[in-house]
DNA sequence: TGAGGCGTTTGATCCACGTCAACCCGCTTG
DNA sequence: CAAGCGGGTTGACGTGGATCAAACGCCTCA
């Protein structure tokens, strides 16, 4: 795979306006006035789309931007020298990628497309400049990068201390919380990773990932069909989280 | 090895300038010019004394500052209903705690004293308003967030992807390099935790770390004595993370 | 339309780590 | 001084998930 080189800007070099974007309730702006919001509208830069299996950024790429997602969806990993891989988070539109870039000035992770997709470049001098200003969003930016935290706290929960069935339990109610705050349904999605990504952010080989959701199935909780999910049961997935260990 | 006495302690309640403390090159202050530091002095509330096994906060506990470490160290953890715990961090001198309580205004995990300690109380909004005057400052809370994050990334690829003795190689090479930056022995040291602790951060049981410990000893790479610890064989900790799969 | 490939499922077997249990050591406390 | 206790080590054994392997369904593309 030859490194591509900066971006071959695509044609649609359009900017996109906060003010006027659907994805406010998920994304930065989330919490701000409209007052407010109307001053970002100069801080996105151009958008950029990144097609299924490329890359948005690289470890390694000097940092310059963060970016929202508009549309599609994403992973993040980090790899070890011998190959192994440790996906580290999947992105849905309105959420932010890219904050591990800030600590050194080039990205620690990659960053990858799992369909073809859509960002707002959002220049992090520009943002660092503007949250100078206004209030709001420096207080909001701070919100996302702490909930990022927070989150990365909930995978190393997972990871540390559950069981398979549990994680993958954890893994389907949140994929259903995201969608719902989208507007999609909550009990029937599409999985845009594979069984192999699942297991590598659960900590999990694939196959372990197949055998839980047969295992789910079974019991009357999902319905699987390949990366299309159904929820049947949604208190039964969340009574194996609550479990004590399943007297 | 006893600990070094870090700083000449000036008398109880005191605010603490970073302008004089010997922290800075580990701190929020780190990269700033003196200049800035100077404007650091006003933001630093009272400081805090915290005893061995006592919280400085809860989950729960509402927000209102960040802490850095001045003396002494701390484990961060969550729980799980069943009564699980999960470790997600330790912190040493120098090191910021609290950034979890932005993302909803009130703690997301506990932070307990290792031993007795001592914290720096950072008002969050005063750095906030702080912050949008003085870049250098801005930039650099942000990199201590990022840091974070990244930070946590490798937990997560550490828990998800490596076995047992990987994860206590990782962390034993962490803790030499901590230390080392704090001034004191690359090689020796005094682990603050329990083998339970170490376990519950590592994703591993107690009885794993120790006979892990146990192992290392007998191979020649450490030297094990209760809590002390002395690093025989570094390159052969660090060989063990980057060895494939020991074919 | 057929062939090849990727992703997934499922079964059989293995093993790293968990579990259970005994014991030791150093400290504290009456 | 003994008794108690928290932390650590070590051994025997069990098991959840990894590994190895086979087969299948769906999708792409010639």
């Amino acid at each position: 795979m030859p490194h591509r080189a900066v971006v071959p800007i695509t044609a649609e070099g359009l900017k996109t306006a906060c003010s006027q974007c659907n994805l406010q309730e998920l994304c930065l702006p989330f919490g701000m006035s409209d007052g407010d919001i109307n001053q970002l509208d100069g801080l996105i830069g151009a958008r950029r789309k990144v097609k299924r299996h490329q890359h948005l950024y690289r470890v390694g790429d000097t940092f310059e931007a963060i970016y929202a997602v508009r549309t599609g969806s994403f992973k993040t990993d980090v790899l070890l020298e011998d190959g192994r891989e440790q996906v580290t988070g999947f992105q849905m539109s309105g959420e932010i990628i890219g904050l591990d870039g800030i600590s050194t000035d080039a990205h620690t992770c990659n960053a990858v497309a799992l369909e073809d997709s859509d960002v707002c470049i959002i220049p992090f001098a520009n943002l660092e400049t503007l949250s100078r200003e206004v209030e709001s969003l420096q207080h909001q930016f701070h919100k996302v990068m702490s909930r990022e935290i927070v989150r990365d706290h909930g995978v190393m929960m997972l990871l540390g201390s559950m069981r398979a069935e549990e994680r993958l339990a954890a893994f389907l109610i949140n994929m259903s919380q995201r969608f719902t705050a989208r507007g999609f349904s909550a009990a029937e999605f599409h999985l845009r990773m594979t069984r192999e990504e699942i297991g590598s952010y659960l900590g999990l080989k694939l196959e372990t990932v197949s055998r839980a959701f047969s295992r789910f199935q079974e019991n009357g909780l999902i319905k699987v069909q390949q990366k299309h999910i159904r929820i049947v049961n949604i208190g039964g997935l969340k009574a194996l989280l609550s479990h004590l260990p399943s007297v």
